[in-house]
DNA sequence: GTCTATAATTCGATAGAC
DNA sequence: GTCTATCGAATTATAGAC
């Protein structure tokens, strides 16, 4: 059989004319993301995308293709707002704090599910993904890191201290199940208390740079 | 057919005899929290128990009911940590933070894939286990949120807390194959790294307590 | 490009011998 | 209780008509 070509990256306006095969990336990335990889079946795709099954192969050659694409742009995503935040010149160290943790939160009150699915996949496949992760030294060479330097005096490792802003940013969203549960939360009252988070946040992390 | 009875909670020791059913049990624990339900195969349960896959049914009906099982003694044991903690009416607000940040990251070095797992599941179906957390009100009628309430003067609300609490401990398990990527981390850093958090968490937490 | 129908494979579960 | 062999359903992928 001929191999088909796949279209990738073909530098269209961001949010998609109705292709048919953007409207298979898009279901595509709603059931994956919700489901997982494993759990997802191809014929649940093309049902979300109002599809035949057989056009899935026709643009994608197969399941774990479709799934890798989704999965790259997935965290490519997730790690963008990071690597423009931190390596912003001009802001200070508390206005960083603050930008991430508005901007995690409010990408995360959208795609709650987000987090979950990259770092389950990411677990099942390390040596898949984790290569594409794209960040690497840029993170610890970035402004960011100075400034926690500069402010603690070497006091916190800034490493530890970006995982600290990450833990309180994304785990709730991450433990949202049970956190609903243990706590009687309706989603509303989540969603509330997120919003808190996005002030507070900045403040509990503000305490611990002022660790003696 | 008959339907085999299943046998459950017989009260045998701890760590178990060599038992078929145990064996299985064990080989299901391990699969099932390395790759999730969906991804796991009945086959590579038998395998990892040296077993055959008929055995499998024979014991436990099917591998829905198997991995019910399961979850249902992870999502316990994880669970059980907290209420005793929680409860101690002895203890200060600081050891009990101390004692539930050692706790944990003592039990995650050992089993670093479980509270993924459990989230990853919990998420898949909410509505099936989430009423067997078993905590629920025990947390909000605790000792512990007494404490909290009255060294914050209700500056605090006690199950965000809570949550920072967990964030901070469990995050970096969840994360684990990011945070060693973007961290060029092995192994043995990234357990020092937890080792350094288990002195830290607690730090940061009470100057989260101090804040005005 | 899109569809229907189906091939090929995988996987959970069971029958039946021992 | 344990095994081998196999059934049957589900699922990915493809062939072929339009």
């Amino acid at each position: 059989m001929i191999p088909r070509k796949i279209s990738v990256a073909k530098k269209k306006t961001p949010q998609e004319d109705g292709t048919t095969e953007e409207k298979i990336k898009q279901a595509a990335r709603k059931v994956f993301i919700r489901k997982g990889f494993a759990a997802t079946r191809t014929r649940d795709i093309a049902e979300e995308a109002g599809l035949n099954l057989a056009l899935l192969n026709y643009y994608f050659r197969s399941k774990e293709k479709l799934f890798d694409l989704i999965m790259l742009e997935n965290m490519q995503q997730f790690m963008l707002g990071m690597k423009d935040i931190f390596n912003n010149e001009s802001s200070t160290l508390n206005v960083k704090v603050i930008d991430f943790v508005a901007n995690y939160i409010n990408l995360l009150k959208s795609q709650p599910d987000l987090p979950l699915f990259i770092l389950h996949e990411l677990k099942a496949n390390p040596q898949k993904f984790v290569e594409n992760v794209g960040v690497k030294k840029v993170l610890f060479e970035s402004h960011f890191f100075k400034q926690i330097n500069e402010a603690t005096k070497g006091k916190i490792d800034s490493f530890q201290l970006v995982i600290n802003m990450m833990a309180l940013t994304v785990f709730p969203f991450i433990a949202c199940p049970l956190l609903k549960s243990i706590g009687n939360l309706k989603q509303n009252q989540f969603d509330e208390l997120m919003e808190e988070r996005k002030v507070m946040i900045p403040r509990w992390i503000n305490s611990m740079l002022k660790i003696k």
